[in-house]
RNA sequence: GGGCCGGUAGCUCAGUUGGUUAGAGCACACCCUUGAUAAGGGUGGGGUCGAAAGUUCGAGUCUUUCUCGGCCCA
């Protein structure tokens, strides 16, 4: 029998996709339409969805984390479009910072430059245009995953109107008072006078002088520690005279012991871990002592000590502070804590209360905040030191260590940490700690896990250091008066200098006559103008001032700030305070953070393990479609794992949902106008179409609440679900009889045509944010009311879709079906039958599911030649398959001994 | 080293306030089909829930310890 007596499927839609190939002219498309104009165009005057886009640093090819990171974006933002929003996305690029300035300073060594010859301008520039090129780059990158953003109108840190609005930020911490000078400790190299960043530092060997030294305890709690002396040990003598407090560890347990060897420790209790004992009797040399008490770290609880150097004028309180990164692997259990010279030091001191303060000059000498050493260089200091100690019978050994010490990479001299002038914004004067946490209460996060991260984050932090002694980033717009040492405040001067930036940007700054900067008010000769920068945390921090404010199309606050969880101490942490200090109120109602990608194996990807993927080769391998489902169906609350094997599922998945909008479109010949839901009657549909639209109908409200909670895996999961279960094995398997069989036009195929139809254009639209490119791909072949599948919306479907009472009816048939196919399968195993049409089933059903499903045919449910249902008495639901008796219709291939109802049976 | 988060079939994920033999899809195996055909259908095997201890009549679900992994900090 020729086919030509049945309907085939016929469809343009091919089977293979061969994505990277098709995809790149997809974007062609949506380039030639300008889809995102045509988006804001459909959107005007809807309410706006804003999703704020953290700019990722314009340095670098991208890598799964920023693939996924965008892919997760473009489905939010197009989620929101299709659910009838304005959903507006413009990326952006960070711009500024150290990283960089690196990049170009290597070009620089490769070409024997050297960059103190270079004028700061001039190299800025060079920092700006390889910025752009990244920007570039990047922009291409991005657009292959099918991201839709206003591409053409990106922002980044480094427009002038950036840089000039981050001026006017800092104008506001600066009116209001929050910010302030202050001294940190940075690793400095006094031969070059500058400040080196990590990654600028190489660790060699050094060799340093060691002490073993007490501080006399002055006053305690515990009854024995008074008279006693603290012993601590230092590698870096020089810093002693910037002590200012002693730290301990309160888990730990202490010794006091009393030394009874001559010497100037003859007859003193000395006080030191007891895990340490052994080695400090032996390089301290002492070889008669007496055990005095033993007792744990929690009771130094409020012991004050002297200086070593009381008598020499050093008499203010030392204080002993409970601190974790004390350990026993070296010294004495206790060690001694120079706020001004080490980054512990620092923050143990000012959690405490002790600022740090500049007691080292950018030469390496001593200030005048040091008495008895001002002027004298730190690096001929340890012998003086030493020297005073033995003399104030404070030194209880001394030696030589040679270890491991940071140097500069450049000069290769060894670095000293050193506090320096700095710029910080208070957590506490004006209560930006307070707005943070209440903004953070008011803000809802996706996993909610986000908001006790960075509450706790902003519960403990210290205040912000906002500057940075280097030189690619906006210029930090203070001016000090050399009389009275004060800041100038002054609205006119901020604005004047933004306004300058407006029109030229900041290298200015570094060029010009700081006239220019102050205006007429002020004479120039009595200012010092800073040569600091702004971190660039404080750039991305601003980006909702410059962004979100400035445009029109957009709306302050963000509807939603998305990245990965480490940047709930990046950038959402560093917008939070920028705009809370700003303005009060957290520049997001939204934020959503996502995990790391990982390997298949959990492991994070590194070069070294061999188990990088990059988005590139996914592209060419499998096309960002694949890639999309991948983010899709992940769970992004936690890593995300991706291989091959996992990638390669994906595609199967890919593929299965490939062939079912195929049946769709075969079935349908490619044939497609636009139902109107409203005007169909279900009641006049058969069953299984009334149950089908039943299941639409529940399948659509699940995905409106997936998409409401942003949980797309299970979203994903239920898609591909009806795709499989719902669909390709039960309503196209069954439906394929009818579809091919019945004449085109009789109502029971056109009632199946409808529900095609209904499940085409359903499909279409909930896949389309995660599939963009199948989906328009599908639509410009079918589609008729728009040039892109992105200007559709989501289908509202009449509630008369719901049928709860059919669906618990097929409920049961469905268990019936699946008892029939067992029996089938019986007969298939023993070679008995093979195509399920070659049975006949004898159903035994109790009396309540015979009355139930006396309407139903299970010969059509079941796909087999015929069924015969009877009542029992018994629950238990039998199935017997026989072999079809008769011969096969070579039109609809069921066996049987009569014509079917088809006049076209030639039976 | 510290803080936070996580570890359910080969893979991606479900497992509601602790309660009957731990679920789904994919993958796999076997079979069928050859009118969705580099497709489609059916059946089936496979986890004791990272490990151990504890609370409980009862724990994947609560507690503790350990372990592995991730992020942040040091």
């Amino acid at each position: 029998m020729s086919n030509s007596k049945i309907n085939l499927p016929k469809t343009a839609f091919s089977m293979k996709a061969n994505l990277p190939v098709r995809e790149p002219k997809i974007l062609e498309y949506w380039k030639n339409i300008n889809l995102y104009e045509e988006l804001r165009n459909s959107g005007k005057g809807k309410e706006k969805f804003v999703l704020h886009d953290g700019p990722p640093y314009a340095n670098g090819n991208i890598h799964m984390g920023t693939a996924l990171n965008k892919i997760l974006k473009d489905i939010i933002v197009k989620f929101h479009q299709m659910d009838g929003k304005d959903s507006i996305y413009v990326p952006g690029w960070d711009c500024h910072g150290l990283p960089i300035e690196w990049k170009i300073e290597e070009q620089y060594k490769k070409n024997k430059k050297n960059k103190n010859e270079v004028p700061i301008v001039e190299f800025r520039k060079e920092c700006r245009s390889f910025a752009e090129k990244w920007i570039d780059v990047h922009k291409t990158q991005f657009k292959r995953l099918g991201v839709v953003g206003d591409w053409e109108n990106y922002y980044s840190t480094m427009s002038f109107d950036a840089e000039a609005q981050i001026v006017r930020e800092l104008g506001k911490f600066l009116k209001e008072g929050s910010l302030y000078k202050g001294f940190k400790p940075v690793l400095w190299s006094t031969v070059e006078k500058t400040a080196l960043a990590d990654a600028e530092v190489e660790y060699q060997d050094h060799k340093s002088d060691t002490i073993y030294t007490s501080f006399p305890v002055k006053s305690s709690s515990v009854k024995e520690l008074e008279g006693c002396e603290i012993i601590i040990w230092t590698t870096t003598p020089w810093t002693i005279p910037a002590n200012k407090a002693l730290a301990y560890n309160e888990a730990l347990n202490y010794i006091i012991i009393q030394i009874n060897d001559d010497g100037d420790f003859k007859d003193k209790r000395i006080v030191i871990v007891q895990d340490l004992l052994e080695s400090v009797i032996k390089e301290c040399n002492i070889s008669d002592f007496k055990e005095i008490k033993k007792f744990k770290g929690k009771e130094f609880k409020d012991t004050i000590c002297n200086h070593p150097f009381f008598d020499l004028g050093f008499n203010y309180d030392i204080p002993m502070l409970q601190a974790r990164f004390v350990t026993t692997e070296q010294g004495t259990g206790i060690v001694h804590c120079a706020p001004s010279h080490g980054p512990d030091d620092f923050n143990l001191c000012i959690n405490n209360g002790i600022k740090a303060i500049e007691t080292v000059d950018g030469d390496g000498k001593y200030t005048k905040n040091v008495q008895l050493f001002e002027g004298i260089h730190i690096f001929k200091a340890n012998p003086i030191v030493i020297e005073k100690l033995k003399e104030q019978k404070k030194l209880l050994s001394n030696g030589e260590l040679i270890h491991s010490y940071p140097h500069s990479w450049r000069s290769k001299a060894p670095l000293v940490h050193r506090a320096t002038p700095q710029w910080f914004i208070s957590m506490e004067s004006h209560g930006l700690r307070n707005k943070a946490l209440k903004a953070i209460d008011e803000t809802n996060f996706y996993p909610n896990k986000g908001k006790e991260r960075l509450k706790s984050m902003i519960e403990t932090r210290p205040d912000w250091c906002v500057s940075r002694q280097r030189v690619w980033g906006v210029p930090l717009p203070i001016f000090i008066n050399k009389q009275s040492n004060e800041i100038l405040i002054d609205e006119e001067v901020i604005e004047n200098i933004a306004n300058i930036y407006e029109k030229e940007g900041s290298d200015c700054w570094f060029s010009d006559d700081p006239q220019r900067f102050l205006g007429p008010k002020y004479k120039a000769e009595d200012f010092e103008k800073l040569s600091d920068i702004v971190e660039v945390w404080f750039d991305s921090g601003s980006t909702h001032s410059f962004v979100l404010e400035k445009r029109d199309d957009l709306k302050w606050p963000a509807s939603m700030y998305l990245e990965g969880s480490d940047q709930h101490r990046g950038w959402f942490h560093s917008s939070l305070l920028e705009s809370c200090g700003t303005r009060g109120k957290a520049p997001f109602e939204n934020i959503l953070s996502h995990g790391f990608v990982v390997d298949g194996k959990g492991l994070k990807m590194s070069k070294s393990l061999g188990n990088v993927i990059a988005p590139e080769d996914i592209l060419k391998k499998y096309g960002a479609d694949i890639l999309r489902i991948w983010v899709a169906s992940s769970n992004y609350a936690e890593d995300l794992r991706i291989d091959y094997s996992i990638l390669d599922q994906h595609a199967e998945s890919y593929r299965k949902i490939r062939n079912t909008f195929r049946y769709l479109l075969g079935n349908l010949n490619d044939n497609f106008e636009e139902l109107d839901l409203e005007k169909i009657n279900s009641q006049e549909l058969p069953e299984l179409e009334q149950f089908m639209l039943h299941k639409i109908y529940i399948l659509n409200k699940n995905f409106k609440n997936y998409f409401s909670n942003y949980d797309f895996h299970n979203l994903y999961k239920e898609l591909l679900n009806f795709c499989t279960v719902d669909l390709s094995s039960f309503y196209f398997d069954i439906r394929k009889d009818v579809l091919y069989c019945d004449p085109i036009g009789s109502k029971k195929r056109d009632s199946t045509i409808i529900l095609l139809k209904i499940i085409l254009d359903s499909l279409l639209k909930w896949f389309a944010p995660i599939l963009s490119f199948t989906t328009e791909e599908i639509y410009q072949l079918i589609g008729k009311k728009n040039i892109s599948i992105h200007l559709e919306k989501f289908i509202n479907f009449p509630k008369q879709f719901e049928n709860f009472e059919l669906s618990n009816k097929m409920n049961e048939i469905m268990k019936i079906r699946d008892i029939c196919n067992i029996s089938i399968e019986e007969k298939r195993t023993s070679k008995e039958i093979g195509s399920s049409l070659e049975a006949d089933l004898e159903i035994k059903l109790n009396k309540k599911l015979y009355k139930l499903t006396k309407d139903s045919d299970f010969a059509e449910l079941c796909i087999i030649s015929k069924a015969s249902v009877v009542q029992i008495n018994k629950d238990e639901i039998i199935v017997t398959t026989k072999k079809a008796n008769g011969s096969k219709c070579p039109i609809c291939w069921k066996v049987r001994l009569e014509s079917c109802e088809r006049s076209t049976c030639p039976i």
